[in-house]
DNA sequence: TGAACAAATCAGAATAATTCTTATATAATA
DNA sequence: TATTATATAAGAATTATTCTGATTTGTTCA
């Protein structure tokens, strides 16, 4: 069925429209091209790998588009840079609460879901002390390519 | 009492020796000092960070050689690469198993025990796909100063 | 619908972090 | 103490990211 596959495209960027909207934030095509581009990708890319997947469909977009439509993503709430390790940054377009397993070879990060940690009690002592608005666990070691 | 304090250099330098002596890797005074500024050092520092301190007692130090040296020390498991947001990398001396509170704005890493959180179980499909070495606890948020 | 204006884009320069290259110096070892 | 492999310094090179300035495009509202 077409219907649904078609869907599954449809819901998120109306959801990206409306939040647009809210925020008073232009819907440029640009903007939707590097939202499309996000939307159900779970290999965490980097602003490199997004400008080249855009590029297909927009050649002549600039590098800078794709870092500064990240960063507003990201204060949008639309996307999350995720961890690296000083490497490049990383997007992750998956808002409900997840956790990641990385690679300390390859850097890749790898989502997971476990209802055991998604409820972890924040320490007094961090709690008194800062805000905490999210809280994740991060499991390190080698993908299986690696090893 | 001046012997404590001296004691508190001491203990880690002679473990960096040895750790030295087992790998074959030569024991320099750049590699001694650095090793020196990161001992208890709490705050996650960069290289650049530590290349300034260093410098204090080493001018000629070169920039090249704190890159390198702490990329040595991570092969030894003398430091661990933390994960940052894909701005400079940052460094954690601290071995014993531990968690960390990122703030969201000024990039502060902060370390935290929680015995509770030492003995979390890794999912099945991660732990038959991947070889997790290390599992920690990464709570994400707004620091004292940045609130 | 179509001007007006703020916001967004492109292109390329600038900056900052990190790594590489090469010649020299030094730690380990016999 | 001489030998040799390793480490270092200096600066060039590379890569990721941000900035600048000129141009274009969404959005708004008459």
């Amino acid at each position: 069925m077409q219907t649904k596959a078609l869907n599954k495209q449809k819901e998120p960027l109306e959801l990206f429209r409306e939040k647009c909207r809210e925020r008073g934030i232009s819907i440029t095509p640009q903007r939707v091209a590097i939202y499309s581009v996000l939307i159900g990708n779970q290999a965490h890319p980097s602003a490199e790998t997004i400008y080249n997947r855009v590029k297909i469909t927009f050649p002549d977009i600039s590098i800078d588009t794709i870092y500064r439509t990240l960063s507003t993503f990201s204060n949008m709430g639309l996307v999350d840079e995720v961890e690296g390790y000083g490497e490049v940054k990383r997007y992750d377009p998956e808002l409900k609460q997840h956790h990641h397993f990385r690679c300390k070879k390859c850097n890749k990060i790898v989502d997971f879901h476990e209802k055991s940690f998604d409820n972890l009690k924040i320490p007094k002592a961090i709690k008194e002390k800062f805000s905490v608005s999210n809280i994740k666990v991060v499991a390190e070691g080698l993908c299986d390519e690696c090893l």
